[in-house]
DNA sequence: ATCGCACACGTTATAGCATAACGCAATTGA
DNA sequence: TCAATTGCGTTATGCTATAACGTGTGCGAT
């Protein structure tokens, strides 16, 4: 599942997702992608999907937005689950795994005979600049 | 912020999602109100606004679906942290709390300095029935 | 070689989720 | 009574995501 070399609409989506500060919706990537040739949103949910699937990307899930990985180069998805902090301020995310967390969730999965396939953890707030 | 007594509105769409096995997007709830008079995606939002405020419904963000919550009477909002295991299959949820995994998120926080408003945790896989 | 298959890609259309903006009516409390 | 708040209804719009169709390319099997 390690990342195989990007296709071109891969590789401009990763490269957008990569010098943006903060996540990007689907439609905002596609607006910076015009004048390269992207006309539609199937183009940018493509190379996402693939982009998810390598672990080189997140999603969002209560932003309906995407982030590149903060951990490049390390396989993200082998660090069990990826917790996230979102600034609803500024838009800043954090990218952050704790196994005790982990273990908790397993635990009660585990007990309810619940076979886990996506976990998602992300708390939205105000960073400590925004916070102040 | 415990719920005062709910307008007619609020009570349909309470009752709607009181009444199902599962999650409802809020355009299923508006088609299963069309009979007692709503017409348009705002009667329902609405509704679901101050349903999520009060504390009896919660939103799960990673099927953009609402669902009553499973402690009627106790004040949700006073547990912490609320965790959900979604079955993709059949479409159940089973709703918990663990008072560890909230602490290890909020050490996290208090470390970053990061002010928590919203923390959303959605696993999602198979039931035990659904995984058989 | 050429057939079959998998995969990426492009395009158009459509489905699904959520809110803006307007105006009206009922309630409340000064 | 007046103003402020809240709920409600309607129309229109915007944002998010996928279906369905067809094209081209690379690559292994026959
Ligand atoms: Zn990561
Ligand atoms: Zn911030
Ligand atoms: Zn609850
Ligand atoms: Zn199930």
């Amino acid at each position: 599942m390690s990342a195989p070399a990007l296709t071109k609409n891969q590789a401009l989506v990763f490269d957008v997702l990569e010098k943006a500060d903060g996540p990007l919706s689907a439609y905002t990537i596609l607006d910076k992608l015009r004048d390269h040739g992207f006309r539609a949103p199937l183009q940018v949910y493509r190379a996402l999907e693939k982009l998810l699937e390598y672990g080189v990307v997140h999603r969002l899930e209560s932003i309906n937005s995407f982030v590149a990985c903060a951990h490049p180069g390390e396989n993200c998805h082998s660090h069990g689950i990826v917790a996230f902090a979102i600034c609803e301020s500024c838009g800043q995310v954090m990218e952050f795994h704790d196994h005790e967390v982990d273990h908790r969730l397993m635990d009660w999965t585990r007990g309810k005979k619940f076979k886990a396939e996506k976990t998602t953890i992300e708390i939205r707030g105000l960073c400590e600049a925004c916070a102040a």
